[in-house]
DNA sequence: TTATCTGCAAAAATTTTGCACTTGG
DNA sequence: CCAAGTGCAAAATTTTTGCAGATAA
């Protein structure tokens, strides 16, 4: 479960009714490991309940972003993509023959940025970082040419 | 001047011919310092020469990402925005209560990053980290309340 | 009951494309 | 000349919205 407290304890805290709808929508990015953009999510709330609209599905992902619940990624494809915002703050190592996408935290790094952003008379509200890598050759003892 | 090049060496070294049309729009490209989108790209171009089409402007920045002259960006608005690509690679500083974009480079944390994708079992092929930032509080001396 | 929420369908915003005409080399 | 490039308008994609009916509290 990726979001901090149970479904309803959650619409009842942000003033928010526990429809049908929103059940099945959080149900279904509560379970995701992915980062489903709007298409995917409708794709998927559909397969359990086919009258939800996709209409929304678009309202229910910003009423949850506005509420800071759900956090919206804009890789380089275009589309936003949405992923459930409570499990800690990670950054995206993204693999371009796959498109997979590999979550990791680094301190380190994080603690340059802050140094960065003061540097230049700023506080950090937020965040991203993502590197887009390809799998390092295989490294083998023997001699072997090829690619 | 932001391309490495004149734009009709450019285009001659890319085999493209050099159109009023792209002249035009290179031209834009070199001379702002911001991150256009392509709307606003066209109204800039539209200045110059009110004739050229906004299809004319999305192809020509594709065919520059394509040739790697141009950077395509996505920042959180959805929308796709572009730089010229050859001033060395940075990072961005965004200023959310403005919208300004402040570049910066650091060393250290494109180390870091190295070392993150080697430890996972990649190389890296670009990255992209963007800092969302606003205004450090002013501190003074003397005691005064406001905001 | 009633303010909130939903589905639908239309609209808006962004990007791509087919096609006939224009133009750079 | 003629392949490459362009403008235009239509289409495709993604997201937002008005409204009448449905529903949670």
């Amino acid at each position: 479960m990726k979001f901090g407290t149970d479904i309803a304890t959650l619409c009842r805290e942000n003033g928010l009714r526990l429809t049908r709808p929103r059940r099945i929508i959080m149900k279904v990015l509560s379970e995701t490991t992915g980062h489903p953009d709007v298409v995917e999510l409708h794709r998927q709330v559909n397969a359990i309940d086919p009258g939800i609209s996709i209409a929304t599905v678009y309202r229910t992902v910003s009423l949850l972003q506005d509420k800071g619940l759900l956090e919206r990624h804009t890789f380089n494809d275009g589309r936003a993509r949405y992923e459930a915002a409570d499990h800690g703050h990670h950054d995206h190592l993204i693999n371009v023959e796959t498109g997979d996408v590999i979550e990791f935290h680094s301190d380190e790094i994080e603690r340059l940025q802050e140094e960065i952003a003061r540097k230049h008379g700023y506080s950090i509200v937020s965040h991203r970082l993502e590197i887009y890598v390809k799998p390092l050759p295989r490294k083998r003892s023997g001699r072997t040419g090829q690619t």
